[in-house]
RNA sequence: GGUCCGUUCGUCUAGCCAGGUCAGGACGCCAGGUUUUCAUCCUGGUAACACGGGUUCGAAUCCCGUACGGACUACCA
């Protein structure tokens, strides 16, 4: 398998927005790519032309961007097999379907939608299931059960048709997948599936067959919702006389409550995204949220995807693109559906999040203290952020968890002023305030050993002194270490408070 | 309904192919510790082989069946 070159693609729609499932197939193959030193491409499957959305192709397009998921060839890559809009290879595909026309593969169908519809109809009504194969199909209107001049005639006459395959009656397809193994089906089963519309596009089946042998793929590399119609490419690949890929069908993610696969409805009703970006439905105007405006970073959201339904085979849970690429093998691909679990998702960010450098994360906190009117200095947040980042998830938390470095509270939390501003209070913070006042090298350091030398010489609680000092400083019991935090404001603005505080919270009676 | 695929802690999973481990890890949750607060962090704990047969000295692992779940069943991909 090394020795050969290894190709895959990704082969999405442009009907909407990419979904999680999609990007972890995307994934998939492009971990396989990397590892096997093959090529990866990006090729749009559009070959139905009602389904077609607006902007699809493009959210596609930004959304592998965003997930520094690069592409070798194909859409907004070019290459040796251009086009890779399927849309613009209809001409290729014709030339193929004659060819199965020819062998005896294929025939024409005239049969309306309607008419079709209303044998669905009649068969249900019997409480039997239709389908257009060996044994329906010469009951029905086709070249294989008109004549040759009647055929002629429609075809003459412009009657519209479709092209369908012909199915083999009783033959028993055996198919290897690298993931779930040998899996046989008898095509009495199958039925006939079109493969050319009347629109002149093929359908999908017959589309990527065709070009996934031009392409020169080696690997197909799709969601099991292909499966069953694995044996119908198989039998197409053989009547094409084409050498076959090898395919490898991934499970499904799942939606976390219930069961059923991850749907598009599912992530605003749950609270997460399903989709890597935010979209705008250009029809409804209807917004779906995206993880990159969630604040997830894309090292973590590959990193969490790339484990749903893959493992490395030891306790590694981290990784980066490159690492992933290098540990990745099918053999490792589990066989069963996953269930996305949100929880775990805030956790790989959380992991990537720490590990950033505080100027970096600073940066990205900028704009928020913009926005929240704070006007300070680079270093400053750079500190800040050291000192916050151990509890956050997300930068989008910053502002929460670091208010009070930038503003003097302006109220306090009435739980923690009930329970820390003593009767004593009002006067050992102003003794506070006086001791704090004569130090000159305001650090951390020094003012921590000063007040606590203060405070075992007074005898004072730890407790009583430290809570209340943090409730005049911060305005609430939460926070980081208060001396790094008095450090970081600076000593004027630490006497501030305290004055400030004394005044509101007053003295209390005993 | 039919065809195919699947089933290990609540969730993601290791172990299964080459039967023998107290069934391991992570997220979550709970408890304890550290701490001036909250969070982090550290330690510990919680919790699973869907069920029934068979093969075997021995089965999560191999075989069969059942149940449950899912996908597919369009002139959609």
């Amino acid at each position: 398998m090394n020795q050969e070159n290894i190709r895959v693609r990704f082969a999405p729609s442009p009907t909407g927005p990419l979904h999680i499932g999609g990007v972890r197939t995307a994934l998939y193959n492009y971990l396989f790519a990397k590892k096997n030193k093959g090529k990866f491409l990006l090729r749009i499957e559009d070959t139905d032309q009602t389904r077609f959305v607006p902007g699809a192709e493009e959210y596609i397009l930004e959304a592998f961007k965003w997930c520094g998921i690069e592409f070798d060839e194909g859409i907004g890559k070019g290459g040796p097999f251009a086009p890779y809009k399927q849309s613009e290879r209809s001409e290729i595909y014709k030339q193929f379907v004659d060819q199965l026309l020819e062998s005896g593969d294929a025939y024409f169908a005239f049969d309306t939608p309607e008419e079709l519809s209303a044998i669905r109809k009649q068969f249900e009504s019997e409480k039997k299931t239709f389908t257009y194969n060996a044994t329906e199909r010469n009951k029905l209107k086709n070249s294989l059960s008109l004549s040759k001049a009647e055929t002629a005639e429609l075809l003459e006459n412009n009657a519209p048709y479709v092209i369908r395959f012909k199915m083999p009656e009783n033959k028993v397809v055996v198919m290897n997948d690298l993931i779930r193994g040998r899996v046989e089906v008898n095509t009495r089963v199958l039925d006939d599936k079109v493969l050319f519309k009347s629109d002149g596009l093929p359908t999908y089946h017959l589309a990527n067959v065709v070009d996934d042998h031009l392409m020169e793929i080696s690997h197909v590399i799709r969601g099991e919702e292909w499966l069953p119609s694995l044996p119908l490419h198989v039998l197409l690949y053989e009547a094409l006389g084409f050498e076959k890929p090898e395919f490898a069908h991934l499970p499904l993610l799942l939606k976390p409550d219930g069961n059923g696969k991850l749907s598009k409805r599912d992530g605003d009703r749950l609270g997460f995204p399903v989709f890597p970006l935010e979209w705008t439905d250009p029809k409804t105007g209807a917004v779906s949220s995206g993880y990159r405006e969630d604040g997830y970073f894309p090292e973590a959201f590959i990193n969490m995807l790339a484990l749903l339904g893959w493992n490395p085979g030891d306790e590694r849970e981290l990784f980066t693109l490159d690492e992933l690429a290098e540990s990745f093998t099918l053999e490792r691909v589990g066989k069963s559906g996953s269930k996305f679990d949100a929880e775990k998702a805030k956790w790989f960010n959380h992991q990537y999040l720490i590990q950033k450098s505080n100027e970096e994360l600073a940066t990205l906190f900028l704009p928020v203290l913009e926005q929240e009117g704070v006007e300070t200095d680079f270093s400053k947040v750079v500190q800040v952020v050291g000192l916050i980042k151990e509890r956050a998830h997300f930068v989008s938390e910053f502002w929460e968890q670091s208010a009070f470095f930038f503003k003097a509270p302006e109220t306090y939390d009435a739980k923690a002023v009930k329970k820390r501003w003593k009767a004593q209070s009002y006067d050992q913070m102003a003794e506070l305030k006086e001791i704090l006042s004569g130090i000159d090298v305001f650090t951390s350091e020094n003012t921590e050993t000063i007040t606590k030398a203060w405070i075992e010489k007074k005898e004072y609680g730890m407790g009583a002194i430290m809570n209340a000092f943090r409730l005049l400083i911060v305005g609430a019991p939460k926070g980081p270490h208060l001396f790094d935090i008095i450090a970081i404001i600076g000593k004027q603005e630490t006497l501030e408070r305290l004055e400030r505080g004394l005044n509101k919270l007053g003295k209390k009676e005993s």
